[in-house]
DNA sequence: ATCGGCTCGCGCAA
DNA sequence: TGCGCGAAGCCGAT
């Protein structure tokens, strides 16, 4: 059967080898949970069409997910059922089954006599489990597609990059061949003809088996529609003033995309070719207005693509990702030093969670990630920061600032939560700084930074209001 | 308001 | 082997 040809070869990984059977093609849809912009789908769709044969995508739903609570689940369920109800449209089958995907994706795919079965990638150690385990059960080819990243992360670097300017040169190099348009995914020629039960949305909600932790999350919509419509929203309405305001957490000056990214409910190529589109040109002629624009769309790409997938990289090459023993050799090496400093403050994991510090700034970020579900990136430091100092040792650490971000940030779980952590609490992609007491030599922040930065009062009263509008 | 120093190690130039 | 420089800061000097 003949490869892809819409795909760039390098997109793909082969994790099971061998002939492509007779048979539909099987999509294992997993971190990309999109119709649009899917390299993985497009890709199991040109290997179905090469071959004249059916398309069908399943997803497996795991009633209990790394720590995600009942508001992850139930944005995700509304963004797979609208995937669900496209693909149908498309003659594209779908099924969202239930339990441990070692099990259900062998029988799924030995009961429809799947020829191939394509996945997505994810770096994460239960991705990789789940594909050791799938592979081991079937008897048919199956292959990985990075439709995370702009540039494969395998091809970006062979190794953990040491920091943000040792990966940006090599994505630099490869951006002019991957960062482009995206073609659209085709009404499929072969109709998935068998039967297919069409999921039962309220049960599947109803079993789930996740804690309820944090607010309802009115601010964001879940699905591919609302993705594309806060993406447009953002280059239209605060792309220019980006570069300034993304890092005052009383203005709305962030993207606020993040939780569509990782849902896969938006593509980060798609993002960052949007952006990328608008050039000086959106200033028209005014200069001024055109170079913020300019700079806000480097500085959004530096995020999305440079930062973004420095994660990917950290958590593909460094299975600790989210341990102490993965923290950088220095980090390690300093916070020992200190490991026997006093402590102005100690709280356990439950103390933190009930916002019950002795600081009030504290106190409002874990309020504002536990009621909204999501933190802003300036105080998610601060946050981490003061983690570390309040902790007997930073291992403990380490692990409570996980463990909260995992519950309650609806972009929790994801490699960017990991190395945020790491970053705060042990220098990943950092560099040393002055040494002080319990941090060493990592970068220490404090209540008079923020104040210089913005108005910590203004953000203290702004949480406040979420938690009455909230409670109402 | 602005500036330099802090401190480690990568990667490139020589 | 030497050297420049870096994921978002802090602090004290000017």
């Amino acid at each position: 059967m003949a490869s892809s040809t819409r795909v760039q070869p390098e997109r793909v990984r082969i994790l099971r080898g061998g002939e492509i059977a007779p048979g539909p093609v099987l999509y294992w849809l997993r971190r990309e949970q999109r119709v649009h912009d899917n390299w993985a789908l497009l890709y199991a769709q040109d290997l179905a069409l090469a071959g004249g044969r059916p398309l069908g995508v399943v997803f497996c739903l795991v009633p209990s997910f790394l720590g995600a609570a009942r508001r992850h689940f139930e944005f995700m369920l509304a963004g797979l059922h609208s995937v669900g109800d496209e693909l149908a449209a498309l003659q594209i089958g779908f099924f969202c089954l239930r339990g441990d995907p070692a099990r259900e994706i062998p029988a799924l795919a030995a009961s429809c006599h799947a020829g191939c079965l394509v996945t997505d990638f994810n770096p994460l150690r239960i991705s990789r489990q789940w594909e050791q385990a799938v592979c081991a059960r079937v008897e048919i080819p199956v292959h990985l597609v990075d439709a995370h990243n702009v540039v494969p992360v395998w091809l970006a670097s062979d190794k953990q990059e040491y920091a943000a300017r040792t990966l940006r040169p090599k994505l630099r190099r490869q951006l002019p061949r991957f960062l482009s348009d995206l073609p659209a995914v085709r009404r499929h020629a072969y109709p998935w003809l068998q039967d297919v039960a069409r999921p039962d949305w309220p049960l599947l909600a109803r079993r789930l088996r996740a804690p309820v932790a944090g607010g309802a999350l009115a601010w964001c919509r879940s699905g591919e529609a609302a993705a594309r419509a806060a993406l447009a929203h953002f280059l239209d309405e605060r792309l220019a003033a980006y570069a300034t305001a993304r890092n005052d957490p009383t203005t709305a000056g962030q993207s606020d995309l993040s939780p569509y990214l990782h849902f896969g409910q938006l593509a980060p190529q798609r993002a960052a070719y949007a952006a990328a589109q608008r050039a000086g040109a959106a200033g028209g002629a005014d200069p001024a207005a055109a170079a913020a624009v300019a700079a806000g769309r480097d500085a959004f790409l530096e995020e999305l693509i440079v930062r973004r997938e420095l994660s990917d990289n950290f958590c593909h090459y460094n299975h600790d990702y989210d341990r102490y023993e993965g923290l950088p050799a220095w980090g390690r090496r300093t916070l020992e030093d200190h490991l026997d400093d006093p402590r102005t403050h100690l709280y356990d994991l439950a103390a933190f969670e009930a916002a019950a510090t002795h600081d009030s700034l504290w106190n409002a970020a874990q309020t504002e990630l536990a009621v909204r579900g999501k933190l802003h990136g300036y105080l998610r430091m601060y946050w981490a920061k003061k983690i570390l100092e309040w902790t007997r040792d930073p291992a403990e650490g380490l692990s409570i600032a996980i463990a909260l971000n995992d519950r309650y940030s609806l972009d929790g779980r994801d490699p960017n939560g990991y190395a945020g952590c790491a970053w705060s609490i042990g220098g990943l992609h950092d560099r040393p700084w002055t040494e002080r007491p319990v941090f060493g030599k990592i970068r220490f922040m404090n209540l008079a930074g923020c104040r210089r930065k913005f108005r910590v009062d203004r953000y203290i009263e702004r949480v406040q209001r979420w938690t009455q509008e909230d409670s109402r």
